[in-house]
DNA sequence: GTCTATAGCGCGATAGAC
DNA sequence: GTCTATCGCGCTATAGAC
Protein backbone atom coordinates (compact mmCIF):
# COMPACT_ATOMS: atom_id res chain seq x y z
CA UNK A 1 0.00 0.00 0.00
CA UNK A 2 2.02 3.19 -1.27
CA UNK A 3 -0.09 5.86 0.80
CA UNK A 4 -3.86 6.16 2.75
CA UNK A 5 -6.92 5.94 0.71
CA UNK A 6 -9.49 8.63 0.91
CA UNK A 7 -12.48 10.00 -1.09
CA UNK A 8 -10.59 13.35 -0.80
CA UNK A 9 -7.36 11.76 -2.03
CA UNK A 10 -9.53 9.81 -4.76
CA UNK A 11 -11.36 13.39 -6.01
CA UNK A 12 -7.99 15.37 -5.74
CA UNK A 13 -7.24 11.86 -8.60
CA UNK A 14 -10.26 12.44 -10.52
CA UNK A 15 -10.04 16.13 -10.50
CA UNK A 16 -6.29 16.08 -11.72
CA UNK A 17 -6.81 13.28 -14.52
CA UNK A 18 -9.19 15.02 -16.00
CA UNK A 19 -6.95 18.48 -15.74
CA UNK A 20 -4.11 16.34 -17.19
CA UNK A 21 -6.41 15.09 -19.86
CA UNK A 22 -7.10 18.38 -21.14
CA UNK A 23 -4.47 20.50 -20.64
CA UNK A 24 -1.36 18.33 -19.80
CA UNK A 25 1.32 17.90 -17.16
CA UNK A 26 2.77 20.98 -17.01
CA UNK A 27 -0.35 23.35 -17.31
CA UNK A 28 -1.89 21.85 -14.09
CA UNK A 29 -1.32 22.95 -10.48
CA UNK A 30 -1.96 22.57 -6.96
CA UNK A 31 -3.92 25.70 -6.99
CA UNK A 32 -6.24 24.41 -9.90
CA UNK A 33 -7.08 20.82 -7.62
CA UNK A 34 -8.09 23.11 -5.29
CA UNK A 35 -9.98 25.35 -7.03
CA UNK A 36 -12.01 22.86 -8.20
CA UNK A 37 -12.07 20.58 -5.11
CA UNK A 38 -12.40 22.94 -2.40
CA UNK A 39 -9.70 22.60 0.00
CA UNK A 40 -6.71 24.67 0.00
CA UNK A 41 -3.80 24.48 -2.08
CA UNK A 42 -2.07 23.44 0.74
CA UNK A 43 -4.63 20.47 2.19
CA UNK A 44 -3.53 18.87 -1.01
CA UNK A 45 0.00 18.44 0.62
CA UNK A 46 -1.31 16.14 3.17
CA UNK A 47 -2.73 13.95 0.48
CA UNK A 48 0.74 14.12 -1.96
CA UNK A 49 3.54 15.31 -0.82
CA UNK A 50 4.61 16.46 -4.17
CA UNK A 51 3.62 16.72 -7.63
CA UNK A 52 5.99 14.12 -8.63
CA UNK A 53 4.11 11.61 -6.29
CA UNK A 54 0.88 12.55 -7.44
CA UNK A 55 1.71 11.88 -10.32
CA UNK A 56 2.80 8.75 -9.86
CA UNK A 57 -0.33 7.62 -7.85
CA UNK A 58 -1.90 8.95 -10.77
CA UNK A 59 -0.53 6.78 -13.02
CA UNK A 60 -0.49 3.38 -10.42
CA UNK A 61 -4.58 3.87 -10.19
CA UNK A 62 -5.01 4.70 -14.22
CA UNK A 63 -3.31 1.32 -15.05
CA UNK A 64 -5.22 -0.45 -12.49
CA UNK A 65 -8.44 0.37 -13.69
CA UNK A 66 -7.16 0.50 -17.73
CA UNK A 67 -5.94 -3.34 -16.89
CA UNK A 68 -9.24 -4.13 -15.90
CA UNK A 69 -11.23 -2.55 -18.25
CA UNK A 70 -9.02 -4.60 -21.12
CA UNK A 71 -8.98 -7.48 -19.06
CA UNK A 72 -12.87 -7.61 -19.51
CA UNK A 73 -12.96 -7.41 -22.94
CA UNK A 74 -10.88 -10.14 -23.39
CA UNK A 75 -12.21 -11.86 -21.11
CA UNK A 76 -15.95 -11.70 -22.42
CA UNK A 77 -18.15 -14.03 -24.79
CA UNK A 78 -17.90 -12.46 -27.62
CA UNK A 79 -16.39 -12.18 -30.99
CA UNK A 80 -12.84 -10.88 -31.76
CA UNK A 81 -14.31 -8.25 -33.96
CA UNK A 82 -16.48 -7.47 -31.25
CA UNK A 83 -13.56 -7.13 -29.39
CA UNK A 84 -11.54 -5.04 -31.15
CA UNK A 85 -14.95 -2.38 -31.12
CA UNK A 86 -15.02 -2.63 -27.71
CA UNK A 87 -11.19 -1.54 -27.60
CA UNK A 88 -11.62 1.38 -29.52
CA UNK A 89 -14.54 2.39 -27.88
CA UNK A 90 -12.22 2.61 -24.61
CA UNK A 91 -10.03 5.66 -26.49
CA UNK A 92 -13.47 7.04 -28.57
CA UNK A 93 -15.57 7.66 -25.46
CA UNK A 94 -12.47 9.61 -24.04
CA UNK A 95 -12.76 12.14 -26.94
CA UNK A 96 -16.85 11.80 -27.04
CA UNK A 97 -17.01 14.10 -24.15
CA UNK A 98 -17.85 17.72 -25.01
CA UNK A 99 -16.14 19.91 -25.43
CA UNK A 100 -14.24 17.40 -27.22
CA UNK A 101 -10.54 18.02 -25.86
CA UNK A 102 -10.24 14.80 -23.25
CA UNK A 103 -7.24 12.71 -24.54
CA UNK A 104 -5.95 9.64 -23.36
CA UNK A 105 -3.69 10.40 -19.99
CA UNK A 106 -0.78 8.32 -20.94
CA UNK A 107 -0.55 9.75 -24.44
CA UNK A 108 -0.41 13.47 -22.99
CA UNK A 109 2.15 12.42 -20.51
CA UNK A 110 4.75 10.64 -23.38
CA UNK A 111 4.20 14.37 -24.90
CA UNK A 112 6.05 15.58 -21.71
CA UNK A 113 8.28 12.72 -21.31
CA UNK A 114 10.97 14.30 -19.85
CA UNK A 115 8.59 16.40 -17.41
CA UNK A 116 8.26 12.97 -15.57
CA UNK A 117 9.97 10.94 -13.11
CA UNK A 118 11.87 7.43 -13.87
CA UNK A 119 9.27 5.47 -12.19
CA UNK A 120 6.05 7.60 -13.85
CA UNK A 121 7.74 6.95 -17.19
CA UNK A 122 8.07 3.34 -16.69
CA UNK A 123 4.35 3.56 -15.48
CA UNK A 124 3.93 5.29 -19.39
CA UNK A 125 5.39 2.52 -20.98
CA UNK A 126 4.10 -0.42 -18.96
CA UNK A 127 0.74 1.31 -20.25
CA UNK A 128 1.65 0.97 -23.83
CA UNK A 129 3.27 -2.51 -23.37
CA UNK A 130 -0.28 -3.62 -21.59
CA UNK A 131 -2.57 -1.87 -24.90
CA UNK A 132 0.12 -3.59 -27.12
CA UNK A 133 -0.36 -6.93 -25.99
CA UNK A 134 -4.34 -6.72 -25.54
CA UNK A 135 -4.06 -6.08 -28.97
CA UNK A 136 -2.16 -8.53 -29.92
CA UNK A 137 -4.50 -11.24 -28.42
CA UNK A 138 -7.40 -9.85 -29.57
CA UNK A 139 -6.24 -9.79 -33.08
CA UNK A 140 -5.37 -13.49 -32.34
CA UNK A 141 -8.77 -14.63 -31.16
CA UNK A 142 -10.65 -12.86 -34.05
CA UNK A 143 -8.27 -14.72 -36.68
CA UNK A 144 -8.79 -18.48 -34.84
CA UNK A 145 -12.63 -16.99 -34.62
CA UNK A 146 -12.52 -16.09 -38.37
CA UNK A 147 -13.72 -12.46 -37.82
CA UNK A 148 -10.80 -11.06 -38.26
CA UNK A 149 -8.36 -11.61 -41.12
CA UNK A 150 -5.74 -9.38 -41.30
CA UNK A 151 -2.24 -9.70 -42.80
CA UNK A 152 1.25 -10.29 -41.45
CA UNK A 153 2.21 -10.35 -38.01
CA UNK A 154 -0.39 -9.58 -35.18
CA UNK A 155 2.33 -7.78 -32.92
CA UNK A 156 3.21 -5.18 -35.79
CA UNK A 157 -0.57 -4.82 -36.46
CA UNK A 158 -1.15 -4.10 -33.03
CA UNK A 159 2.06 -1.59 -33.37
CA UNK A 160 0.29 0.19 -35.99
CA UNK A 161 -3.19 -0.09 -34.43
CA UNK A 162 -2.03 1.41 -30.71
CA UNK A 163 0.19 4.14 -33.06
CA UNK A 164 -3.16 5.28 -34.96
CA UNK A 165 -5.03 5.86 -31.88
CA UNK A 166 -3.11 7.55 -30.15
CA UNK A 167 -2.11 10.28 -32.86
CA UNK A 168 -5.78 10.44 -34.24
CA UNK A 169 -6.59 11.13 -30.64
CA UNK A 170 -4.45 14.51 -30.98
CA UNK A 171 -5.38 15.29 -34.12
CA UNK A 172 -9.31 14.94 -33.66
CA UNK A 173 -8.81 17.28 -30.96
CA UNK A 174 -7.12 19.77 -32.57
CA UNK A 175 -9.63 19.87 -35.16
CA UNK A 176 -12.69 20.14 -32.07
CA UNK A 177 -14.36 16.93 -32.88
CA UNK A 178 -14.42 13.39 -33.04
CA UNK A 179 -14.67 13.10 -36.56
CA UNK A 180 -10.79 12.31 -37.55
CA UNK A 181 -10.58 9.98 -34.94
CA UNK A 182 -14.10 7.84 -36.35
CA UNK A 183 -12.69 7.74 -39.37
CA UNK A 184 -9.31 6.30 -38.56
CA UNK A 185 -11.79 3.36 -36.22
CA UNK A 186 -13.23 2.63 -39.51
CA UNK A 187 -10.37 2.12 -41.59
CA UNK A 188 -8.38 -0.19 -38.91
CA UNK A 189 -11.66 -2.27 -38.77
CA UNK A 190 -11.44 -2.21 -42.36
CA UNK A 191 -7.86 -3.43 -42.43
CA UNK A 192 -8.49 -5.52 -39.78
CA UNK A 193 -11.05 -7.23 -41.56
CA UNK A 194 -9.26 -7.79 -44.79
CA UNK A 195 -6.86 -10.33 -45.75
CA UNK B 1 6.73 41.03 -43.28
CA UNK B 2 5.20 40.16 -39.63
CA UNK B 3 8.25 41.02 -37.56
CA UNK B 4 12.11 42.20 -38.45
CA UNK B 5 14.25 39.31 -39.71
CA UNK B 6 18.05 38.99 -38.23
CA UNK B 7 20.18 36.07 -37.56
CA UNK B 8 19.70 36.39 -34.11
CA UNK B 9 15.61 35.73 -34.56
CA UNK B 10 16.32 32.45 -36.25
CA UNK B 11 19.10 31.12 -33.65
CA UNK B 12 16.20 31.78 -31.31
CA UNK B 13 13.51 30.27 -33.30
CA UNK B 14 16.27 27.41 -33.51
CA UNK B 15 16.80 26.71 -30.19
CA UNK B 16 12.81 27.12 -29.41
CA UNK B 17 11.67 24.88 -31.77
CA UNK B 18 14.39 22.48 -30.47
CA UNK B 19 13.09 22.64 -26.80
CA UNK B 20 9.53 22.26 -27.94
CA UNK B 21 10.14 19.30 -29.84
CA UNK B 22 11.81 17.80 -26.56
CA UNK B 23 9.99 19.11 -23.68
CA UNK B 24 7.02 20.41 -25.24
CA UNK B 25 5.61 24.31 -25.09
CA UNK B 26 5.03 24.67 -21.25
CA UNK B 27 8.63 23.48 -20.19
CA UNK B 28 10.22 25.97 -22.23
CA UNK B 29 11.30 29.32 -20.88
CA UNK B 30 12.70 32.62 -22.09
CA UNK B 31 15.41 31.52 -19.68
CA UNK B 32 16.04 28.47 -21.46
CA UNK B 33 16.25 30.11 -25.22
CA UNK B 34 18.69 32.85 -23.26
CA UNK B 35 21.13 30.04 -21.42
CA UNK B 36 21.31 28.56 -24.93
CA UNK B 37 22.20 31.67 -27.56
CA UNK B 38 24.03 33.65 -25.10
CA UNK B 39 21.97 36.66 -24.85
CA UNK B 40 20.16 38.19 -21.73
CA UNK B 41 16.45 36.75 -20.98
CA UNK B 42 15.67 40.43 -21.74
CA UNK B 43 17.09 40.54 -25.13
CA UNK B 44 14.91 37.42 -26.16
CA UNK B 45 12.31 40.40 -25.99
CA UNK B 46 13.34 42.81 -28.25
CA UNK B 47 12.83 39.86 -30.83
CA UNK B 48 10.04 38.64 -29.67
CA UNK B 49 7.29 40.73 -27.80
CA UNK B 50 6.20 37.50 -26.24
CA UNK B 51 5.81 33.89 -25.80
CA UNK B 52 2.63 33.47 -28.26
CA UNK B 53 4.06 35.80 -30.05
CA UNK B 54 7.02 33.70 -30.36
CA UNK B 55 5.05 30.35 -31.20
CA UNK B 56 3.18 31.86 -33.62
CA UNK B 57 6.75 33.10 -35.75
CA UNK B 58 8.16 29.60 -34.77
CA UNK B 59 5.20 28.08 -36.99
CA UNK B 60 4.77 30.22 -39.47
CA UNK B 61 8.65 29.31 -40.36
CA UNK B 62 8.12 25.37 -39.71
CA UNK B 63 5.07 25.42 -42.19
CA UNK B 64 7.06 27.39 -44.92
CA UNK B 65 9.56 25.14 -44.18
CA UNK B 66 7.86 21.92 -44.35
CA UNK B 67 5.43 22.66 -47.09
CA UNK B 68 8.92 23.23 -49.50
CA UNK B 69 10.08 19.68 -48.09
CA UNK B 70 6.40 18.30 -49.14
CA UNK B 71 6.79 20.11 -52.42
CA UNK B 72 10.06 18.79 -53.31
CA UNK B 73 8.89 15.24 -52.79
CA UNK B 74 5.63 16.20 -54.03
CA UNK B 75 7.58 17.10 -57.58
CA UNK B 76 10.21 14.60 -57.53
CA UNK B 77 10.62 11.65 -60.65
CA UNK B 78 10.41 9.30 -58.71
CA UNK B 79 7.85 6.73 -57.76
CA UNK B 80 4.98 6.55 -55.85
CA UNK B 81 6.09 4.05 -53.39
CA UNK B 82 9.92 6.39 -53.38
CA UNK B 83 7.78 9.26 -52.73
CA UNK B 84 5.85 7.64 -49.36
CA UNK B 85 9.56 6.34 -48.10
CA UNK B 86 10.61 10.06 -48.69
CA UNK B 87 7.76 10.84 -46.80
CA UNK B 88 8.30 8.91 -43.90
CA UNK B 89 11.91 9.79 -43.55
CA UNK B 90 10.49 13.18 -42.47
CA UNK B 91 8.98 11.51 -39.35
CA UNK B 92 11.54 9.64 -38.34
CA UNK B 93 14.91 11.85 -38.91
CA UNK B 94 13.51 13.92 -36.14
CA UNK B 95 13.68 10.79 -33.77
CA UNK B 96 16.90 9.66 -34.84
CA UNK B 97 18.90 12.33 -33.36
CA UNK B 98 20.36 11.36 -30.34
CA UNK B 99 19.70 10.88 -27.50
CA UNK B 100 16.26 9.91 -29.63
CA UNK B 101 13.74 12.07 -28.16
CA UNK B 102 12.67 14.99 -30.78
CA UNK B 103 9.36 14.05 -32.11
CA UNK B 104 7.25 16.40 -33.98
CA UNK B 105 6.61 19.75 -33.77
CA UNK B 106 3.55 19.63 -34.23
CA UNK B 107 2.69 16.80 -32.48
CA UNK B 108 4.05 18.40 -29.07
CA UNK B 109 1.97 21.52 -29.50
CA UNK B 110 -1.34 19.47 -30.33
CA UNK B 111 -1.03 18.04 -27.11
CA UNK B 112 -0.53 21.22 -25.31
CA UNK B 113 -3.80 22.98 -27.34
CA UNK B 114 -5.35 24.64 -24.64
CA UNK B 115 -2.40 26.57 -23.80
CA UNK B 116 -2.33 27.84 -27.66
CA UNK B 117 -3.46 31.18 -29.04
CA UNK B 118 -6.12 30.42 -31.21
CA UNK B 119 -4.05 31.67 -34.85
CA UNK B 120 -1.17 29.24 -33.47
CA UNK B 121 -3.58 26.48 -33.21
CA UNK B 122 -4.81 27.19 -36.49
CA UNK B 123 -1.28 26.76 -38.07
CA UNK B 124 -1.26 23.34 -36.18
CA UNK B 125 -4.18 22.49 -37.76
CA UNK B 126 -2.76 23.50 -41.01
CA UNK B 127 0.50 21.28 -40.45
CA UNK B 128 -1.99 18.31 -40.04
CA UNK B 129 -3.82 19.42 -43.30
CA UNK B 130 -1.25 19.99 -45.64
CA UNK B 131 0.35 16.18 -44.47
CA UNK B 132 -3.05 14.78 -45.18
CA UNK B 133 -3.35 15.93 -48.82
CA UNK B 134 0.47 15.66 -49.27
CA UNK B 135 0.00 11.75 -48.44
CA UNK B 136 -3.43 11.68 -50.44
CA UNK B 137 -1.43 12.59 -53.73
CA UNK B 138 1.11 10.21 -53.04
CA UNK B 139 -1.11 7.48 -52.46
CA UNK B 140 -2.72 8.60 -55.39
CA UNK B 141 0.28 9.00 -57.49
CA UNK B 142 1.24 5.37 -56.44
CA UNK B 143 -1.65 3.72 -57.57
CA UNK B 144 -1.66 5.41 -60.52
CA UNK B 145 2.26 4.52 -61.33
CA UNK B 146 1.72 1.06 -60.13
CA UNK B 147 3.58 1.17 -57.08
CA UNK B 148 1.62 1.61 -54.41
CA UNK B 149 -2.27 -0.52 -54.38
CA UNK B 150 -4.10 0.21 -50.97
CA UNK B 151 -7.41 -0.82 -50.55
CA UNK B 152 -10.38 1.70 -50.04
CA UNK B 153 -10.77 5.63 -50.16
CA UNK B 154 -7.12 7.15 -50.08
CA UNK B 155 -8.21 10.31 -47.67
CA UNK B 156 -8.82 7.53 -45.26
CA UNK B 157 -5.74 5.78 -45.62
CA UNK B 158 -4.01 9.03 -45.06
CA UNK B 159 -5.55 9.78 -41.90
CA UNK B 160 -4.21 6.43 -40.34
CA UNK B 161 -0.85 7.12 -41.94
CA UNK B 162 -0.76 10.28 -40.38
CA UNK B 163 -1.99 9.44 -36.88
CA UNK B 164 0.38 6.28 -37.41
CA UNK B 165 3.57 9.02 -37.68
CA UNK B 166 2.22 10.90 -34.98
CA UNK B 167 1.28 8.27 -32.55
CA UNK B 168 4.07 6.26 -33.11
CA UNK B 169 6.88 9.06 -32.62
CA UNK B 170 5.25 10.01 -29.01
CA UNK B 171 5.28 5.90 -28.42
CA UNK B 172 8.71 5.40 -29.73
CA UNK B 173 9.79 8.34 -28.23
CA UNK B 174 8.97 6.92 -24.86
CA UNK B 175 10.18 3.96 -25.24
CA UNK B 176 13.80 5.69 -25.74
CA UNK B 177 14.63 4.29 -29.33
CA UNK B 178 13.34 4.53 -33.05
CA UNK B 179 12.33 0.81 -33.02
CA UNK B 180 8.48 0.88 -32.55
CA UNK B 181 8.68 3.74 -35.38
CA UNK B 182 10.87 1.67 -37.80
CA UNK B 183 8.36 -0.92 -37.48
CA UNK B 184 5.12 0.91 -38.08
CA UNK B 185 6.82 2.42 -41.30
CA UNK B 186 7.22 -1.23 -42.30
CA UNK B 187 3.71 -2.18 -41.66
CA UNK B 188 2.90 0.69 -43.45
CA UNK B 189 4.17 0.26 -46.74
CA UNK B 190 3.33 -3.27 -46.45
CA UNK B 191 -0.55 -1.97 -46.37
CA UNK B 192 -0.19 0.73 -49.07
CA UNK B 193 1.42 -2.22 -51.56
CA UNK B 194 -1.39 -4.76 -50.42
CA UNK B 195 -4.44 -4.93 -52.26
C1' DG C 1 20.49 45.30 -30.04
C1' DT C 2 21.98 44.18 -25.67
C1' DC C 3 22.40 45.27 -21.08
C1' DT C 4 20.99 45.73 -15.68
C1' DA C 5 17.38 45.95 -12.71
C1' DT C 6 13.03 45.08 -11.19
C1' DA C 7 8.05 44.60 -11.10
C1' DG C 8 4.42 41.32 -10.41
C1' DC C 9 2.70 36.96 -10.43
C1' DG C 10 1.94 31.87 -9.83
C1' DC C 11 4.19 28.05 -8.64
C1' DG C 12 5.61 24.04 -5.31
C1' DA C 13 6.41 23.46 -0.78
C1' DT C 14 6.71 24.11 4.51
C1' DA C 15 5.52 25.64 9.40
C1' DG C 16 2.48 25.60 12.79
C1' DA C 17 -2.38 26.66 14.73
C1' DC C 18 -6.86 24.51 15.17
C1' DG D 1 -7.52 16.90 7.78
C1' DT D 2 -7.89 21.57 6.92
C1' DC D 3 -6.59 26.04 7.77
C1' DT D 4 -3.60 30.72 7.44
C1' DA D 5 0.62 32.51 6.47
C1' DT D 6 4.79 32.62 4.29
C1' DC D 7 9.13 31.32 1.94
C1' DG D 8 11.89 31.05 -2.16
C1' DC D 9 11.96 30.36 -6.79
C1' DG D 10 11.27 30.86 -11.82
C1' DC D 11 8.48 32.83 -14.90
C1' DT D 12 6.77 36.66 -18.35
C1' DA D 13 7.29 41.15 -19.08
C1' DT D 14 8.77 46.19 -18.73
C1' DA D 15 11.78 50.45 -17.92
C1' DG D 16 15.52 52.73 -19.05
C1' DA D 17 20.85 53.08 -19.60
C1' DC D 18 24.46 52.19 -22.98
Amino acid sequence: MPATSSAMRDRLLDVAQDLVQRRGLNAMSFQDLSNSVGIRKASVHHHFANKSDMVSALLTRYREHFSTRLERILQAKSSGSSKLKAYFALFSETLQEEPHEKSCLCGMLAAELLSLREDTLEHVRGFFQDNTHAIVQILRYGRRDGTLSYRGDPTRFAGVILSSLEGALLISRCEGGPEHLDSVLRMLLDLARAD
